[in-house]
DNA sequence: ACCGAACCGTACCGTACGGTACGCATCCGG
DNA sequence: CCGGATGCGTACCGTACGGTACGGTTCGGT
């Protein structure tokens, strides 16, 4: 009975981390079928060994969580060579991994887990969500700033502006591959709606350059 | 997305709404507490009441998502007298009335429900979206083709002009509720919300009116 | 060669919960 | 006044699953 829930990032042995892939792979594939016994036939170990490394179920779906969370590759944007250009390819990247990202199957029954468990207080949902939404916030955002101090951009707050930037990539994506819904996204939609959600916020975000049109509907 | 579903617009006892309600207010009180046995003695009725009425389990979760949709308020508009500023205040309801929607712990508490219980297939997640994003759609559509017949929007397709509507207007207010990120919107915020979502869905999708200056950050 | 640590496999326990059975009270038509 | 129906309360059953215990095996260190 140790209780040692570690947060802060976390190393993980070999053996640990197959663990995890396993109990991961489990919970794409049948998320509410997530169970101690089935993770351990699925990774070959015992249930006493899953209770001595991760202490209890909820500390193995935490790290099983935490562990993914690291893996997301957001983009990062250098911000260097800040011309209109190279500022919309950057945003468009963006959206792009954004989009592909959180309508990937891992990121859904990542999410389900985390609502499931979400009776307030809970740290799935928080972790979920610091390493979801909040790091997404936080990468891009300088992105914006640099792009306003360069005069291509214009608004009050980068968190609004963010957000406003989710909504318009998202959209009613992400709820309805949680609730169920059959959407496939394909590489060419996504980047399509990337694109699209890219053009959007410049309309509605970006300082009209001396080419004035870039309307779009 | 369809799949008929069964037993549209149920009827149900005085007494069962009860027990409905029961059943709802259990669930916004702690989601995955929601026992039959709980129900049962909320409701001051037997279990076996509660099966010979809803079947099991799944029925009396269908029944009370169903019952609960039922009494969603989607706004209606009247397409009559549409000039620039009724079509902005339609616009600016539906929002503000989606957003509070959204945001109200019943519906948080409800599809969190049909999230945990979406493990592809299922009847949970198909309802809360049919009678929650799809009948918006459906309500909103309308309103948005009478605008452009007017010649004061601009789009080829109403669903996706709707899409990009419901990304501005929520962006990430549904996942962080759902995810337990305590959030609060008060009446002024949801309204504050409202209208820069509606200034800036117009800025994408509007007309130009004689008046030139909308832009909006 | 030996010892202990780590760990696998499996059997086991306790509990929570879905679902069922039964006894009793109330109500209503004849 | 009576019999059936409805429904409440409670006790009960079966199972699934979280968590624990234990014997057997592998392996690294000395």
């Amino acid at each position: 009975m140790t209780v040692a829930i570690r947060q802060t990032s976390e190393t993980f042995t070999p053996r640990q981390q197959a663990v995890l892939t396993a109990a991961l792979d489990l919970l794409v594939e049948a998320g509410d079928g997530l169970t101690m016994t089935a993770v351990a036939r699925r990774a070959s170990c015992s249930k006493e060994t899953l209770y001595k490394w991760f202490g209890d179920r909820d500390g193995l779906l935490t790290a099983t969580v935490q562990w993914q969370a690291a893996k997301v590759r957001v983009p990062l944007v250098d911000r260097r060579s800040l011309d209109p250009d190279s500022l919309r390819a950057s945003i468009y990247q963006f959206a792009r991994d954004l989009l592909a990202t959180i309508s990937g199957a891992t990121s859904v029954a990542l999410n389900r887990l985390a609502i499931s468990h979400a009776t307030e207080d809970n740290g799935l949902g928080a972790i979920v969500l610091d390493n979801g939404r909040f790091t997404m916030g936080k990468r891009l955002k300088p992105l914006l700033e640099a792009g306003r101090d360069a005069r291509m951009l214009r608004f009050d707050n980068s968190e609004t502006a963010f957000r406003t930037f989710f909504g318009l990539v998202l959209r009613d994506v992400q709820v309805r591959l949680l609730l169920g819904d059959k959407l496939a996204l394909s590489l060419k939609e996504i980047e399509a709606d990337a694109e699209r959600a890219t053009d959007q916020f410049l309309t509605l975000y970006g300082v009209p350059a001396n080419k004035p049109d870039r309307a779009q509907r």
